[in-house]
DNA sequence: ATTAGCACTCTAACAGGAGGAGTGCTAATA
DNA sequence: TATTAGCACTCCTCCTGTTAGAGTGCTAAT
């Protein structure tokens, strides 16, 4: 599709664009790179790799810049080996990641916390989302005799608890009740089953819990009408550090975005899972705002089965190999160690 | 100590350099607020002013500017008593917080979401440490075989739940047992003495359920060695939105404050619980980099004693009025919903 | 097929100048 | 004695024109 010539060029053009932000030149690549042509037979190389839509002009004699095409055939196509410096941070990270105690929202933290100050760029991730966990357990107590905590145990190792008011004076004795008939019944089963039933159930016959069970329901449900609680975002010092960002506008369509995290959320779902390090670039996310921004993200597993997305997000210009590397190393240790912690 | 006819010109310009940050001249003044004196001698009230220390100019034939001491004479000695409007806005807000459901965090969160958006600054709290709560009742479980779910009710509504791995391999009954223990010899002390003296004990008795313990202390001390979690910061796009930072390097060093928190940590420990709003102006806060920053702040109570502190980060030009007004709206709404909670 | 040469284009950077806002001072005024 | 008008002066901002440089596309030569 492209002779190897070409490709060189691209590269060429991609990586020192990478480098720094500047549109590169016919004679830069020729002095940088060893190619044995002069700037004018790159010139004609780009200009045809301007045809194909790979690069573009900022203005009519500027040097070439990659167009999102020319970044997606990049990564796709000529995308280097990860450098040996490469594995060594990655390793690195991977340790420092492997220290990591508490729960898995802690653990997540810092698995952004960790890839944004090793990349540069954003660390993103979305926490497991409940409803697509499996109940282990439910407890109730008394609380401060006019309140019930209700407790939710999943198999993923992850507790959630409420505070609700105890409407019907309840016993601990009662709650004992309820709380050992609802585990009995729903251990096991999928957060997300339960929460429908239980909604369907107390549609058809009304029992004098109804309220109860729904105040329960809502931790059942959490995150699922909000989305935006479940998404960790870090590393905003680092990014308005780039020289991508030297345009306030820009920060602020940025700064938006994190604050508010439907966005992020909404790029963060594009992820599935297939297997392996996904790469947006650019329009290709079709958000409105983020046409300038690239994500690399992958699922993360746990007991072999995904159950929630960690990526970095950059400019287009992004350390692509860098960022894949990284991403798919901490999404890996994820693995391991939430997958350890359920066997 | 400043005659009236000083003090209104003080006010003028300090309340026409809030509406927009130009600086501002004799003539302007004379203009907009009706003095019935002319530029020349608006100039020579000026000149006193700047020779006092309360104006400043940019550059010679540049307008006045107040400086951190004419915005603290403005502040303690001629604000206006809010506005008509500002009742209202602080009402709306009030009206909005008191519909926030959920724990304590649920409704801190809630609170810096509500007064960024009224005031478009940076809204910041920091959450009850829980060092200074007292205990209601400590309860462990065993968890899927090989961890033990550790639990902590506060008599100030809030629990917190770490789970720890199970290394003595011990039953639900001794676990009932260690833990009614804690509870009936703790419940009603304070967390920090629990702590201490929980630590003490360990020192001088070895028991076999040290290792136990001292992951349990965790629970108590979360959050007392690493300063940061327990703050919320919010509205930094409302922030970006500001004049005052449209110079990109005052975003970078904002955004780090923002995303470290240490910065904003020392900042709130600043406010001491003295029954009242307080105002920190500008390089007053003796803090690196924040020396065009001020804060309104003050503590927030549960039952009559001050746990937390809430406030509003903005530039030096911030509406001090607006924000006072906002801040002690807030803490005074979230009193009662506190207070009333653990009544 | 490649390259040297050249005219052309566009930008970034600098310098100079006009306009304007605001001051401080002095002298006149109420 | 306090206020004010007048005026010279300062400094910033904005606009303009110019220049230097980088890079291109095209053409003709190799």
């Amino acid at each position: 599709m492209l002779d190897s010539r070409s490709q060189r060029v691209l590269w060429a053009v991609v990586e020192s664009y990478i480098d720094s932000p500047d549109p590169v030149g016919s004679r830069y690549v020729t002095k940088k790179y060893e190619f044995g042509l002069s700037p004018a037979t790159i010139r004609n190389i780009m200009a045809d790799l301007e045809d194909l839509g790979f690069l573009t002009q900022p203005h009519t004699s500027a040097g070439r810049v990659p167009t999102d095409m020319g970044y997606r055939f990049y990564v796709e196509n000529i995308l280097a080996p990860p450098e040996e410096n490469m594995a060594r941070m990655s390793e690195q990270m991977t340790n420092r990641l492997l220290t990591a105690g508490g729960d898995v929202d802690d653990i997540l933290q810092e698995a952004t916390r960790l890839i944004s100050s090793f990349s540069h760029y954003l660390g993103v991730a979305s926490l497991p989302r409940t409803e697509n966990s499996t109940l282990h357990k439910i407890e109730m107590m008394n609380y401060k005799d006019d309140r019930i905590v209700v407790m939710l145990f999943t198999n993923e190792g992850t507790i959630k608890h409420k505070i609700i008011p105890n409407e019907l004076s309840l016993e601990q004795r009662d709650l004992g009740r309820i709380s050992s008939y609802l585990s009995e019944r729903f251990t096991g089963k999928n957060i997300k089953e339960i929460r429908s039933s239980l909604v369907r159930e107390m549609k058809e016959q009304k029992s004098e819990f109804d309220a109860l069970i729904e105040r329960t329901l809502a931790i059942f449900g959490e995150g699922s009408d909000n989305a935006g609680d479940d998404v960790l975002i870090t590393g905003f010092k680092e990014v308005v550090n780039l020289p991508d960002f030297s345009d306030i506008d820009k920060i602020k369509i940025l700064s938006e975005a994190i604050e508010d995290k439907h966005t992020i959320v909404k790029l963060l779902d594009k992820i599935v899972d297939n297997d392996g390090v996904q790469v947006i670039i650019g329009s290709e996310n079709r958000i409105e705002g983020l046409s300038n921004m690239s994500m690399v993200a992958t699922t993360y597993r746990e007991s072999n089965r995904p159950v929630g997305v960690l990526g970095i997000i950059g400019p287009t210009r992004m350390n692509y190999q860098n960022a894949i590397v990284l991403v798919d190393a901490a999404a890996r240790c994820l693995d391991r160690m939430l997958g350890g912690n359920s066997s």
